[in-house]
DNA sequence: AAAATAGTGTCTTTAAGACACTATCCG
DNA sequence: CGGATAGTGTCTTAAAGACACTATTTT
């Protein structure tokens, strides 16, 4: 019986039930870390555990729309938000990943700029933005399969950093190379040489371009005023700009 | 109400029926051309336009099981079929994708050597095998949002050939580097420089390995033996192969 | 004044692409 | 033999990375 036959004489009662739902991994990056919204669950099965926001998919709500509306329910965050990506990641749907039914998830990566503190929703849910070392860590037990769809998430950010704008998505709308620089050491977990980083972002076309404006001030610390970028058109990045550690971890 | 809440009031009758599938984007290389496996509709909706093979998902089957035993059913092709690479591409919920009801689909994406002529299955479905350039042609109809699941499915593959070595999936266990171009120029639609083309191959590490073997006779018009040489243990191709039109194509 | 940072210059190494060339094999 | 193909050599250009250096700003 193929899917035609199937669904020509469908019977809500001839199948086995099986709910669809979404789960977002947001990052956002705070005080130079790469942190990830994560809500702590209020009832059974894995009741008290951290996990991904998600819930159910409504009858007439298209999938990227869900996902805004988990985020938005957790974060306060307007669906419109601006700077907001939001991206498919994967679907999540073995038979025993949720003890109660068959639940097939359909993971969503979202970045933002500096999102706000969770708003506790009407439902007064708790929920935090963590730090990815922290959340990933084997011990820190998160619910259902959602360290396995975290650590995807986190590997699809990092990879997508080196052949597109990805990372402006992370800084406001005016930046400097410092503070784009800065996402890709955040993410990547790696040092990054200043002198080459600028010139490189420079000289990929669509990547930056100038605003014509400085910083009101130098660095924290000392140094000139730098120049202020916004993100430019390019859709990918060519040349890219690969991890340096990739040589050995490759293969 | 979040997923935690819902779920554990769940009811199968308190919520909106929703059905799984999967639909296969299954290629492989016939006479030198890249081709797709279609099915021709035996029922409405859209009865007797071509769509991908597809189906429910079965109670405690996987999601990538559902999707080889689909494609078992139309090619013969045993499940655990030796080289058959399955990968998920993407998963399509639109609201209004099929009239009947609401269907989210998991689209997989399937990669072979040489697959055999579709078998007529037990219920006497008409499958075949067609150019990517035919099923592609908005002209060719292809139901639901099929159209727009192929196009991603072939982007899909044209950029993994670049930084991973999925053409060694379309060839077979032992192949020349001609063979292996071959895959590259059908897949990109372009000719590439046999000279640079090998050493390239060559200078990746773990792209391939040599088999000290070489072919039974030269090129069907001329030309001396080729070595041989079967996939390597590389996951990624460092450096990676680049299609060459990238340059303007990209923004 | 000292220290940190923004941004540029330059050199080396690696890789990509163009082109040429030899050796081998088919018909 | 003529023509096509496998495989290599070489040169040019682009890009990555290491290192050095200047100018500017903060504390």
């Amino acid at each position: 019986m193929d899917e035609a036959e199937f669904l020509a004489s469908y019977d809500p009662r001839a199948y086995p039930p099986v709910a669809v739902t979404v789960d977002v991994v947001a990052f956002t990056i705070r005080q130079d870390e790469l942190t990830v919204l994560l809500v702590r669950r209020a009832c059974p099965p894995s009741e008290g555990m951290w996990a991904l926001p998600g819930g159910f998919v409504r009858e007439w709500e298209d999938l990227p729309t869900a996902a805004a509306r988990e985020l938005a329910e957790e974060t306060g965050v307007a669906t419109a938000h601006r700077r907001l990506h939001l991206e498919q990641l994967g679907t999540y749907g073995a038979p025993d990943r949720d003890p109660r039914m068959r639940v097939v998830s359909v993971a969503y990566l979202a970045f933002a700029p500096h999102l706000p503190d969770p708003v506790p929703g009407s439902d007064a849910r708790v929920a935090a933005w963590t730090p990815v070392g922290e959340a990933t860590d084997s011990t820190y037990g998160l619910a259902f399969d959602h360290a396995t769809i975290l650590a995807d998430g986190l590997e699809r950010a990092r990879s997508k950093l080196e052949y597109t704008p990805l990372a402006t998505k992370f800084v406001g709308e005016e930046f400097t190379v410092a503070e784009l620089r800065a996402v890709y050491e955040i993410v990547w977990g790696e040092p990054l040489h200043a002198g080459n980083f600028h010139r490189k972002v420079l000289s990929v076309p669509g990547f930056v371009e100038s605003t014509g404006g400085v910083t009101e001030r130098g660095g924290a610390r000392g140094g000139p005023r730098a120049k202020l970028y916004r993100a430019g058109d390019a859709r990918l990045l060519h040349p890219a700009l690969l991890m340096p550690s990739r040589e050995e971890t490759v293969r």
